[in-house]
DNA sequence: GACATCCATAACTATATGGTTATGAGAAAA
DNA sequence: TTTTCTCATAACCATATAGTTATGGATGTC
């Protein structure tokens, strides 16, 4: 399964509506696109446009049932994110080679 | 000292050019304007609206020597990025939670 | 002083982008 | 079947953006 590139990601997430919905998501779960819209600040339409957007970036799933349309946030899209602001912070890779080695440590 | 919101570090991130600069100063350590245009495939004057916009997230710095400017990756800056991209993964934020509660058991 | 070099700013252009309204396809309800 | 509801797409518009060339200020060199 190839990653998105961190390109598609942070052009998916520098728009402000773009962000507001994908955090959305990710902090109350499962959500249909009227759901999304009451709140938004803007039409539908562009809720469905920018949510196309964060389909293709890979950061949001989609499951049609009936005549709605519910978007869950996929985290795990984020990976090439972290990937990349650790490669750019050798602070923060030290950091994370840390937990990691602790992570492992709990797993034996 | 005011984070630079994640908005501003996320548009500032979203072009390509801008964040190739980036990742030269981050890798590569200091560099004047002249040679960050070589190379960089993009006229002086573009460079050089680039990295105000760079400075204007705080991502990068400028020190003025003679009639040329260095400017540098300020790598902290990057901080709001993770922190956002940690309240925004539940996956991420579960094992933090793991390691604190690890971390108290251990303590005591 | 005269000239060259480095960088930033100004002015402009083409395209990308985010919004709108209008419309239509498909599923549920009547 | 007819109507209603939900969403996606089409068509369009205004603005933002990323690039260009031209220029000028400041500093170093001759």
């Amino acid at each position: 399964m190839m990653q998105p590139s961190p390109d598609l990601l942070f052009k998916a997430l520098a728009d402000p509506s773009r962000r507001a919905l994908f955090e959305r998501l990710c902090l109350d779960g499962e959500q249909t696109v009227g759901a999304l819209t009451a709140g938004a600040g803007i039409s539908q339409p562009a809720v469905s446009k920018h949510l196309g957007i964060l389909k293709q970036a890979g950061l949001v799933l989609d499951r049609h049932e009936g005549r709605q349309t519910h978007y869950s946030a996929q985290q795990r899209a984020l990976a090439p994110l972290v990937d990349w602001t650790g490669r750019m912070n050798r602070f923060w890779e030290a950091r994370f080679d840390d937990l990691e080695d602790l992570l492992k440590r709990m797993d034996q």
